[in-house]
Order: structure tokens, then sequence, then C-alpha cells
DNA sequence: AGGCTTATTTATCAATTGATCAATTATTGG
DNA sequence: CCAATAATTGATCAATTGATAAATAAGCCT
């Protein structure tokens, strides 16, 4: 941080130190979430503070325990990187039901297909824990659910209050949702590139999806 | 470990001892690929011969180091678990083409649809190595372009010979392929149960695809 | 039965690894 | 400029963990 004050100033050798707790507890969660990603919550402690330039002891300042300090990593992935506004996208009726699957989509996508998203959630999953039935359980609630309700109100069918959503009809967003979340596997989990525009294929995804859900949705309600 | 040679039998309080090197070696494999599926490579090589009920260092009889241990495991999963007869029912053009995509997507299903299979393959990735890179590789010249041919034939366009698979084409594929691997991910490493049958969704799934080929497939060939 | 081969165990090493605590030093307020 | 506060480091502990080597003992062969 400091600038040896009558030092000449060549290159700065030393980089910054005692920063304000604020800001040196926002780094180091940063910098966890890039480095659990990449090498799972099995990596060590030692590891993290050597990419922070600091030293082991000093995560233990700032997070009570390793186990602390990944639970901080996924408020701030999972947690803080859903935005709820996308419930509103999603149930805009003032929007054709198509372009708002593609806009939340799209949105969503961006949001989760990130090496960091999807390899922790991958590592997370395999750790169990119950974090992914949790996270998914809230995906289904704000989003999958909302998406066949829209689609129901679209086609003149029974609201999903009157009657339930069905399986068949989670099945099919389960799987739209798979074919996204599955370009990230290949990307981030497998290592191989992509050969195409991850929007283009979205589109594509949804027009076959709302192909394909429409011999699955209940019968028009009786007036 | 030994049962007092005049002692009464009741119940077999202790196990055999003393096996036959290639019977040892067989069950510490297998015992391995169910351990680690659950633990991940780094679960600990005394946790693995406990459950052998075996002393750890007995496993360095029969393998030089985990790290061999482990490839042994992707050899019997990965490698042992593909049947080749698999290329033979993509092409058997004496029988219709959807029978045949479902007739192997369901056998392979069946395959790759284990606990072993999914979550060691996750691991697999998440470690690198390039193993699910050097699969999937295998995995597309054996079935995916196999798939593709096959449907290019059947609509009468041009063989891949002459005009090689497209980037769309495979991408289909790949979402195929996907909406498989992702009801796998569900269940063994979300912990989610599965709502359907398996069988019938793969089904369903096919019939999407063979439908949403065609819109990719190249144009037929000026005769 | 007895001895020999070798499967298996016991003991142990060296390197890791999460965590703790006292010493140090950068920075601020007076 | 100096002293107090506290951010940061150095030293170290205890539990793990992959691996090795010597001791033990099961079971086959004659």
């Amino acid at each position: 941080m400091k600038q040896p004050s009558r030092a000449r100033l060549r290159t700065p050798i030393r980089e910054q130190q005692r920063l304000d707790p604020s800001e040196r507890e926002a780094i180091i969660a940063r910098e966890a979430v890039s480095f659990f990603a990449e090498y799972g919550f099995e990596g060590q402690t030692r590891e993290l503070a050597k990419r922070l330039r600091i030293t082991q002891p000093l995560l233990y300042r700032y997070f009570p325990s390793k186990e602390a300090l990944i639970e901080r990593v996924y408020q701030d992935v999972f947690v803080e990187r859903w935005k709820p506004s996308w419930e509103k996208v999603i149930t805009d009726r003032s929007v054709p039901l198509k372009a708002r699957l593609v806009h939340f989509y799209r949105e969503y996508a961006e949001a989760i297909l990130t090496y960091e998203w999807i390899r922790l959630f991958m590592f997370a999953g395999l750790k169990d824990l119950g974090l992914n039935a949790r996270y998914l359980k809230m995906l289904r609630e704000r989003a999958f659910e909302k998406v066949i309700e829209e689609i129901r109100v679209e086609y003149g069918r029974p609201s999903t209050d009157e009657l339930p959503v069905t399986v068949l009809e989670i099945e099919m967003v389960w799987g739209l949702h798979a074919a996204i979340f599955y370009l990230g596997v290949r990307q981030f989990i497998y290592s191989m590139p992509l050969e195409t525009d991850v929007n283009s294929i979205i589109d594509a995804k949804i027009a076959t999806f709302l192909n394909g859900i429409r011999p699955v949705l209940p019968a028009k309600a009786l007036v």
C-alpha cells in the first residue's frame, strides 16, 4: 500500500500491506471464489494465502475456519448472483411469452455459465451438503413453476393453483435447464470450448421447448 | 481373521483371509470404484482399507500408488463399460432409425446412469486429466457421428464423407446427450430422486431430437 | 507334520494441513 | 514525533495421509 516516502520509485517491489479490514475481507472472499472453483474445497489454505500474497494465519483473522470461508463463497456465488428481477421478467404479461423466456434464460445463462459458478456448484454437489437441492428448490419455486404458470395462461389452460404442476411439465423445464447447464459443464469441467454462440443455442432450445410442452399441458378447463 | 480350526462354527465372525492375489486385486478394484465415487479421489486410502476389512499397506501390495489405483478405476468404469455392440446397433439399417436410436440410448443410459459412473466422471472432470475430453472424443467418433450419418442417410442427405458433420448437427446430439446425462446428475450429485421413468424420458427426447434436427441438416445432394 | 512361500499386519516415516498464539510492524490520533 | 491500536507475520502444534519396511502368520506342498 505504501510507497516508501523517500525511496526512488522504480518498480514498486512490495505491494500494499495492512489493508482496511473490510477491504481485506472482500479481497480474500473474491480470491477464495476463484481458488476453490479451480481446486475444489480440498484446496489448501496455504495455497490460497500464497495467491493472495498474504500469510496463511491471516485468513483466520477474517474467517474463523476454512468452512466459514467456504460458506461465504456459497453466499457470494449462489445467493448474490440470483437477480430477483428475473421473476418479474417471467411474469410480465405485457411482453410476449417467448420473448420473456428468451430474456430470462439468456440472462440466467449469463449469470451461471461462468467458470466459478459451474465448478463450485458441482463441487458442492459432490460434497453433498444439500446446498444444490436447496438451490434447485428455490429455482423451481421462483422460476420453473412461474414459467409453467405463464405457459398455462398463454394456452388457456387451468392455473397451477387449480391444477398443480405435473411431473411431465416440470420435466420439460428440467430439460431446458439441463441443456443450458450442460454448456457450462462442457466448457468449464470438460475443458471443451463451445463452437457455437450460447444465445443462439438458448433461443433454439426455447423454441423446441415451447413446441414440446404443448402435448403435456393439461386439458383446457371446462368453463 | 482366522477361525479357530476346532472352534464350534456358529456365526462365522471373521471372514477369510489370505486370498488369491487376483481375487484380492479384483475386490480392491471393485471397492475402490464405489469408494472414490462416494468420496472423490481425495478419499483416504486408510478409509478404503477399512471398508475392505484389510490394512492400508496391503493396498500397496496390489497397486504401486494411489494414482495407479485410480487409473484402474477409470479403466474399469469408463473403458470396460462401453459396449462395442452399440456401434452396430446404431448402424444396423435393417432396423428403423428411431428404433435404433431408442435401443442405443436406452442401453447407453442404463450403463452410465449409475452412482459410480456419473460421480466418477464428474470428479475426473473437475480434477482435469483430460480424461473426459478423451472419453467424449471417443463417444463423438463411435456414436455421435454415426448417429448423424444415419440420419443423413434416412433423409437422403449427403454423406458425412462428402459433407462433414456440421456444428449445428453435433450440437443437436449434444443436447440429447445432455438431457440423459443430467438425469444422472440430478440423481447422484444433487440427490434428487427422479419422479419419472428414465426410458420414457429418453423416448420423448429422441422424438423431439428427430424433429428438431431436420431443419439443421444440409440440403439434399444434387444428384 | 513341518517347512517354505507369500499374503497380511504392525510400526513408522515424512510431508501436509487446518488452526493457534505470540511477536512484529504499519498506521493513526494526539 | 510518539505512543497506542491492530493488521500482519513467524513459529509451531496436532492430526492426517501416502508410502515403506520389517515382522507375522496362513495355507500349500512334500
